[in-house]
DNA sequence: GTGCTTGTTGGCCA
DNA sequence: GTGGCCAACAAGCA
């Protein structure tokens, strides 16, 4: 599930649990596959007995620093989850790194085991987060910039344009739905058909979509399910776009749904034409 | 059993 | 070298 809002919703939820907290028990499963790369026995001496001090979403990835310079990176792929549990919680079966604080618990699982952990030493960021591009709200995701982009890839499909996280970090398949039925256009438009003014609106509802889903669901309490439920209007395509015979929220006609970009696209064919 | 799944990566080919 | 496409990764769910 995790795209950009979701992953800043997880990262608040251990951030809440745990700032300023002294890590006194690290529970790995050094086989799973989100530790592919990692040097877990580094990762277990750094974060035994560390602070918690703080931590930043940006993209599809958290960065949670420790003391001693130890920095946990994650990314929760496509079935990630952090939760926090009580002091004494025993892992369970997808529970692929826990971090007990005496507290409680900082839980990491994930049954797919797409998703990633990092560990690294050093007295900055590690370069894997300074080389992420610049989030889509910030004054680096640039009109020009985007411009530039969709003329490089001008032969792909907008919809999998949308998904690079090379140049639009964070989103993920329902967003990039999301913002391409706001701004009007045809998931299969190429990327280097857009007009001037329909680049205007990519860029727009680019920030638009992202500010919102920020807000309504990173910036609430209680459970994701419920955020999703309460926060998230059914004025979105969001909540049609699964349903067999879905219906656009604006137009109130039939959206349509195929596999462009190699992934499950869903469009409103009365408001996002292909030519 | 079948056929999906909100992500990323590496290999192949033009 | 660059860009586009696709299979693979693994588990759960309907």
């Amino acid at each position: 599930m995790p795209e950009l809002a979701e992953v800043e919703y997880y990262r608040r939820r251990w951030d809440a649990a745990a700032r300023g907290s002294r890590v006194r028990c690290v529970h790995v499963h050094p086989a799973a596959k989100v530790f592919r790369g990692a040097d877990v026995a580094a990762l277990r001496r750094g974060l035994t007995g560390a602070r918690y001090r703080s931590s930043a979403a940006a993209a599809k990835q958290i960065l949670v620093r420790f003391s001693g310079d130890a920095w946990l990176g994650l990314h929760l792929g496509m079935s990630g989850e952090l939760s926090v549990a009580a002091g004494d919680y025993r892992p369970a079966r997808h529970d692929h790194l826990v971090l007990a604080t005496g507290g409680a618990s900082l839980v990491f699982s994930d049954p797919r085991m797409f998703g990633r952990v990092r560990f690294d030493g050093g007295a900055g960021a590690p370069r894997w987060w300074t080389d992420l591009a610049p989030a889509i709200l910030s004054d680096g995701f640039t009109r020009a910039g985007l411009a530039a982009f969709l003329q490089r890839r001008r032969a792909a499909p907008i919809k999998a344009i949308l998904l690079m996280q090379e140049r639009f970090p964070g989103i993920g398949n329902w967003m990039a739905d999301e913002i391409l039925w706001r701004a009007g256009l045809h998931p299969r438009r190429a990327g280097g058909s857009l007009s001037t003014a329909e680049q205007g609106r990519l860029w727009r509802e680019c920030r638009q979509v992202c500010r919102l889903a920020l807000a309504r669901i990173a910036g609430v309490g209680g459970s994701l399910p419920e955020s999703l439920n309460l926060r998230i209007p059914q004025t979105w395509l969001f909540w049609h776009r699964w349903e067999a015979g879905g219906r656009c929220p604006r137009t109130g006609g039939p959206l349509q749904r195929a596999e462009i970009g190699g992934r499950t696209t869903c469009w409103s064919p009365a408001r996002q034409r292909l030519r």
